[in-house]
DNA sequence: ATGGTTTTTACTGCGTC
DNA sequence: GACGCGGTAAAAACCAT
């Protein structure tokens, strides 16, 4: 995906199920969060703030989502075999289905009558499951992090560690891991705020996942990909991100980045960068975006500064 | 629980448009 | 005067032990 980053002037509907351009199938694009257009190439995003406005079209969305013949998915209590099958008679791109293909609906929506689930337990797993996905739905996260987190409580639960846990701790720590497995720049801020839970409690679900589940160390987002994903909520201009990269890479691993919150640092790049490249970006607005503090980005970029010499290469403008 | 580190909060001062 | 920027002290949050 790389260098196809465009970012959406518009800035308004893009992000949905059908490519807002010719129409076409969207995919996720693991690495931002992204979807992509199988038919014209086109990339769209999640609007920039993911705020409470856009619950109402979350349940939408979820009613267009419907996925009808897809592979098993794990973030299915069943594998996906029992895919909820609207009634509309159109398939996901607005077409009617054929006869064949209802046909085959039909009968798997008599084979999902029958081996519903009837112990509590899958019951439970089924509940938690659809919560999985709505979350990851409304923070726009790919399908494969939906897939990871599922696996994740699926463990959990043949563990016995998400035994009477509340069922949205569980649902935001699991998503919060998968992001972190998934390479998926979410803070855990975010993945709080879209399952309106408070960070702390998010944070205790998600620290008893990693200790009785996942064991090994998931590292950090790494803040290249904050830097990207800044760039692409704010609608900032690509120079700016190649700047902002260049930056962080000739400065990776130096002391100053370690111990230091990611998004703060990324806000820094790319606060200094846009000045560098000329499009000057308020310190205001970038920490806004990476939802940290001017002080934050201030200090960053003060021991940037302090640690290297930015040499600026102008070329001759005529 | 604790102590060290980082981030936030709240406030002030400076220069510029 | 409003705005962007830089700084500071103290509180709060975070994290490893």
């Amino acid at each position: 995906m790389n260098g196809l980053t465009l970012w959406n002037a518009r800035g308004d509907d893009a992000f949905g199920t059908s490519c807002p351009v010719c129409g076409g199938r969207l995919v996720g694009d693991a690495e931002k969060g992204e979807q992509v257009c199988l038919n014209c190439g086109c990339v769209t995003f999640a609007p920039a703030d993911a705020g409470p406005e856009w619950k109402a079209m979350d349940l939408q969305e979820k009613a267009k989502r419907v996925r009808v013949g897809s592979p098993t998915t794990l973030s299915l209590q069943d594998m996906g075999l029992t895919t909820e099958i609207g009634r509309s008679g159109r398939d996901s791109r607005g077409n009617s289905i054929d006869p064949t293909m209802r046909a085959t609906i039909e009968k798997m929506r008599k084979w999902q009558s029958r081996s519903r689930t009837n112990s509590s337990e899958e019951r439970g797993l089924a509940i938690v499951l659809a919560k999985i996905t709505e979350l990851c739905q409304s923070l726009s996260l790919p399908d494969n992090v939906a897939e990871t987190a599922a696996q994740i409580y699926r463990i959990s639960a043949k563990m016995k560690v998400a035994k009477s846990k509340s069922i949205i701790g569980m649902t935001a720590a699991t998503v919060y891991l998968a992001c972190r497995k998934c390479g998926v720049s979410r803070t855990l801020k975010e993945v709080a705020r879209a399952a309106r839970m408070d960070k702390g409690s998010v944070a205790r679900y998600y620290r008893l996942v990693l200790k009785e589940v996942e064991k090994e160390y998931v590292p950090p987002q790494s803040v290249d990909k904050y830097i990207s994903k800044l760039i692409n909520m704010a609608k900032i201009n690509p120079k700016v991100e190649l700047m902002a990269l260049t930056l962080s890479r000739q400065t990776r691993d130096s002391k100053i980045s370690s111990g230091k919150a990611p998004a703060g640092l990324a806000a820094a790049y790319v606060y200094l960068s846009s000045v560098l490249v000329g499009e000057h970006i308020p310190q205001r607005e970038v920490a806004e975006f990476a939802e940290v503090t001017e002080v934050t980005v201030r200090n960053r970029c003060r021991e940037i500064l302090d640690n290297f010499v930015i040499r600026q290469v102008f070329e001759p403008s005529r």
